[in-house]
DNA sequence: TTGTAGGCGTTATCAG
DNA sequence: CTGATAACGCCTACAA
């Protein structure tokens, strides 16, 4: 089935079919419903591959996974569903790239013309992908930041601004413990755990809080929690384990928002979950993936030459895992 | 960068290129190092829309996403990843399809010639993508048992093997209480959730145990693990949400493996991620994976007529959740 | 062992 | 408003 058996049925060369399909001329109402019926009737479906050739137009965006995509899935099948479906707004589909591929991967893609823009996934602060895309042939858009982005489009969580909402909300304690991303994460070189870090130290250290903070290794997390409970800290903030941390805390019999208060960087479907939801900063990672996809497609339609970082706002959620202010101190 | 100007650099003919990629006809030595000298020294890829449409090969396997991708999702990142990377060692690429697309997206993934192959994950009992896979342009592989798979291709993980091997594990309890899926996955009208069931009852009747089997609701597992262990029950079978249910046991001061047996439906990395590793059964997505793609590039390269169902086997692997045989009853 | 040439199914330019 | 026709880059008979 190809557009000569739709020209054929319709009565119309080749060429009308063409433009039918892509409104590029205008076309009488008549040919407009001849080719129309003819496409319906052969449930005709142009051939991505010879179209990519003629347009150099793959109609395809490529995704390169992260190092271990097993880890924090859920919100990585969040991004990777969100990336689907702004890419099927836009008549796009999305091809996989494995982590495991590196920067070949990324050269790959671009080079054999196989998409038409790339979406590079948990970029690392010395990242080799960020090295190379300055001469890929198609427009890439990193989440997260490496350390040289020079010319680079990133778009992240404002991880900063995250950290600032989580540790205000606790600065009626004189000391907060920061139950933080363990050494498997750490040792990624993931640049947003130090952006959130330093960016929850200094406003800390300007509201006069004291800061432990305690990386918590994925196998120790209820012991870690049990450990900071009896060494009498009642104000938490959590980046991660989020679901372990609260079942500990329920654990000791202590509860959140009555006996502690806690907070967390947790997506608002897992700060729901408990019977204390808790008060919450989201990393938003449907409107990170729907930010990086709409600056793709503005960088392929030729407008936007804004090269550079954007930030995902980060907001504050109030629950009830925090004691009204006043309460301590 | 086209095979024209690596035939040029080369000295040889565009065709003679061809050839040397494809090992399709002899090439002396002589020319193969001139060409892959210039392959080399122009970086040349070949275009993929080029070469699909005169190979009629896309080199892309599709790959149809669940409905709730963000729902266990670490089971799912595993699949797609060995999919992926299975793909890979064929030199072909995968195409993301979400569930949302429905019956459209297969279609249009092969009616326009935008892959080879494809795999639909998360079968449910009847599926509307399984009915109309058969009048598909390109194989079709799915993942799990629809109703009516006369003519189709189906792989999944032996459930009911699986099922038996953790009856069995349990079997010199009187009783053993299943924390089965809640209703959330039970209405995704998921088969292998029925055919885990059937027999789980079937294998304890013929043991002569009881089986007390409990939905458990995402937002009530803690809740309904001390209602279980209150009720008196020191045998469980559990199919999911296994870390919060280890955690709400050991929060009641029960231990696995000392004051009650727990068996699990889990991968290795979940079933050792605790204090106590649990005896568990895998479901082996990347086997899953690894096979489903085998059988399609089986279908591809022309051998392997076989239709029908393919289970990959279960298997037990003992560790310290459960008291050594003997212990009870 | 190598070269020539036609065709794969679209797009888009040039005429009309 | 519509129709020929030349690319697009690669594969593969057919010749040599």
């Amino acid at each position: 089935m190809t557009s000569k058996d739709v020209a054929r049925v319709a009565g119309v060369s080749q060429s009308t079919v063409s433009y039918v399909m892509s409104g590029k001329r205008p076309i009488s109402e008549k040919t407009r419903r001849l080719v129309e019926d003819a496409i319906e009737q052969l449930t005709y479906l142009p051939n991505a591959g010879a179209r990519a050739l003629a347009s150099q137009r793959t109609q395809v965006i490529a995704v390169a996974m992260p190092f271990d995509p097993t880890s924090g899935a859920a919100g990585l099948m969040a991004f990777i569903e969100e990336i689907t479906l702004a890419a099927r707004r836009r008549d796009h589909d999305v091809l996989l790239v494995t982590a495991a591929e590196g920067v070949d991967g990324l050269r790959r893609v671009a080079g054999g013309a196989r998409c038409d823009a790339i979406v590079v996934m948990e970029v690392r602060t010395d990242d080799p992908r960020a090295r190379i895309a300055r001469d890929l042939r198609v427009p890439t858009m990193f989440v997260g930041f490496p350390a040289d982005r020079e010319g680079l489009h990133c778009i992240d969580f404002d991880f900063e601004g995250g950290a600032r909402l989580l540790v205000a909300e606790l600065a009626h304690h004189r000391r907060v413990t920061v139950l933080g991303w363990g050494p498997e994460v750490v040792e990624r070189d993931l640049n947003y755990v130090r952006r959130f870090r330093v960016a929850a130290e200094e406003t800390a250290a300007a509201r006069g809080v004291e800061l432990d903070w305690v990386p918590v290794g994925h196998d120790r997390v209820e012991e870690q929690v049990r450990e900071v409970l009896d060494a009498g800290s009642r104000a938490l903030l959590v980046t991660t384990h989020l679901a372990r941390v609260v079942h500990a805390v329920q654990g000791t019999g202590l509860r959140p928002g009555t006996d502690l208060d806690l907070v967390a960087l947790a997506t608002d479907a897992d700060a729901t979950a408990f019977p204390v939801p808790v008060t919450a900063v989201s990393q938003h990672p449907r409107d990170v993936s729907r930010q990086a996809l709409q600056r793709l497609f503005e960088l392929l339609d030729g407008g936007a030459r804004d090269t550079g970082v954007r930030l995902v706002p980060a907001s504050l959620v109030r629950r009830s895992s925090v004691r009204p202010t006043g309460s301590t101190r």
